[in-house]
DNA sequence: ATACTTAGAGCAAACGTTTACAATAGATAT
DNA sequence: ATATCTATTGTAAACGTTTGCTCTAAGTAT
């Protein structure tokens, strides 16, 4: 077992409330030649504070739980630099837990994880928990806040794009490059965290504005992997409608485009792809992912200082159009 | 404040003692009418245990801490899932801390975070500690294992893949294909955890083996980044002379095959590429990159394993060679 | 000389658990 | 009737900290 402050005491002589003080920088209640004393000691004996003893007293904690989905986010590492940044700042300390891939299980163990010890709270990144683990979180007074999900119901707290405004944007950007059969692929639409429902409205928004009438074809529903963008690719394919796609999610852009690169068709030649996210991923395949490109570290960082700062509300953060190789202009001319 | 087992015992007229046992099923030391009780009491109350408690008296923890780089070590996903399964199956929790990017500030505040409380142990996912953290880590008498990394020094607890071999069979792989001119790209050979020399020892071998003379333009040094692999490509387009590459990471064989792609090199009927890790970044891209693959959940597992059961002892996980698209015969009467 | 302040230090309670030990009552064995 | 056992419960100490309160000695003001 490591030093305590009383072995601090005994060795200096002092009393474990001195020793105390010294160790958590309470100046004003000890002379520097205590502290100097006290400080070597510690050094010596190889002191390490036991953080459950001094949350167990001051019944407070510098620690936020961050619990993150295991299916392959790829865009959760962003996140979490932003939180990483701002806790560093605020000297918070962060852990992360996992809370598997929509299993209702793992994420309750997750949260007990988070419960069961002194935090400052919990943000979820992109989990879109299980009502009844939602109970469990709501129910324990711990602060949290939604990361990259957002909701009808305003009493829950989040941070996120404005995904309609998303689904509005990617979709007038293709139509200013000249397309009017533009597919919406990957996303779910039925989901509690309403992310697709909201893209869908964007879209239908931009669509109407530009006097397009809506397919139903057009909107192929899936769960954002990169097998959604294969099986929608797939639909596309019979009707031969689409010129450009949106695509709900990097990987489902990389899974329209491998597929198309499959079926021989040349992306954006034939088909424009645009994708939601803007992760790296969308520069490691060739042609490149063009993007509406989510500030997914502003989210992180947002989301702390709202949790350090207990500021109950909601916030948006930008996105941008990220122009790269697989968006092109289409002209009638051509065909 | 959340509820305590004071609350309990006054509400239900129970001693402490008594509902504490009931709670952490300490059978046969109450009566089934009194855990009834108890139980339905905890629930009423929103009863949730106080870990940093109970784990300050028991003087134990069933955490376990795991370290990872922030820099994309995109395998480390599947570590961690190795991780959780076995952790989950013996009744632990885990908590994840980013270390940052060789970052020794970083590094410390991870290393405190964890060892500032009460924790089971520490799994480093293949993060190349300071020498002053290492220092911090041994002396603190916590168990700790190095993860997807290995050390000459045999004190140092590790589970990783033999990376000698995977040189060795990633260059006798290119040999039967019938390449002799065999580039090796974005490995650190200096590195104090030597995964880099070792796999040039085992590509060194196998050249060894075959006759092949080693020409220093070979060896592409880098840091196992995308960067690494797109200036690896460029030397060796001055010399035209590999024919087949070995790339150190996956990232570093998307690096090059895209460099490839912007030089109008044909992948695989001018160059032929495999990469070391093969995770699902191989099957993302167009062609598909073969592969040296790790079993990376197994790490993780058996890691956890040894830590749980006290193993003091290294591990090597099996490799595999997935062939994909990128790798192509080489026949000298195709020049 | 007296009263008051202050710097530096210690005492002891508190945080929420667990658990060795003690206590009680009823049952069983002799 | 006595001794022994068992089932259930309680008492209290312990874990490592923090902190309100108290104490002492020296310094300052009058």
């Amino acid at each position: 077992m490591s030093a305590t402050i009383k072995d601090i005491a005994r060795e200096t002589g002092f009393s474990t409330a001195t020793v105390s003080r010294v160790l958590s920088g309470k100046t004003g209640f000890f002379s520097s030649k205590t502290a100097v004393i006290v400080n070597e000691t510690a050094a010596k004996l190889g002191y390490k504070k036991n953080m459950a003893a001094t949350e167990l007293v001051t019944q407070k904690s510098n620690v936020i739980a961050v619990i993150v989905n295991s299916t392959k986010t790829n865009f959760s590492d962003q996140i979490i630099s932003g939180i990483q940044k701002k806790a560093d700042e605020a000297e918070k300390r962060v852990i992360i837990l996992y809370a598997g891939d929509r299993d209702e299980r793992a994420q309750k163990i997750a949260l007990s994880t988070a419960l069961e010890r002194p935090i400052l709270g919990i943000l979820l990144l992109a989990v879109d928990l299980f009502p009844s683990n939602l109970e469990i979180l709501t129910f324990s007074n711990t602060p949290f806040y939604f990361i990259s999900i957002s909701f009808k119901n305003n009493k829950l707290n989040y941070i996120s794009s404005n995904d309609q405004e998303i689904g509005y944007q990617a979709t007038k950007y293709l139509i200013t490059q000249g397309h009017k059969n533009i597919g919406i692929a990957g996303l779910n639409i039925t989901n509690s965290a309403h992310t697709g429902a909201l893209r869908f409205k964007g879209y239908q928004k931009a669509l109407h504005e530009a006097g397009i009438l809506f397919k139903p074809d057009w909107l192929q529903t899936g769960d954002y992997s990169y097998k959604s963008g294969i099986t929608a690719l797939q639909k596309y394919y019979l009707k031969k409608d689409v010129t450009a796609v949106i695509a709900a999610s990097d990987l489902v852009g990389i899974g329209i485009l491998n597929e198309c690169s499959r079926l021989k068709i040349s992306v954006p030649t034939e088909l424009s792809i645009i994708t939601t996210d803007g992760t790296s991923l969308c520069e490691l395949v060739r042609p490149q992912l063009s993007s509406i490109t989510q500030d997914f570290y502003r989210m992180g960082y947002l989301g702390t200082t709202y949790l350090i700062n207990s500021v109950q509300s909601n916030a948006y953060t930008n996105i941008v159009i990220s122009q790269r190789q697989s968006v092109k202009k289409f002209n009638d001319f051509d065909h």
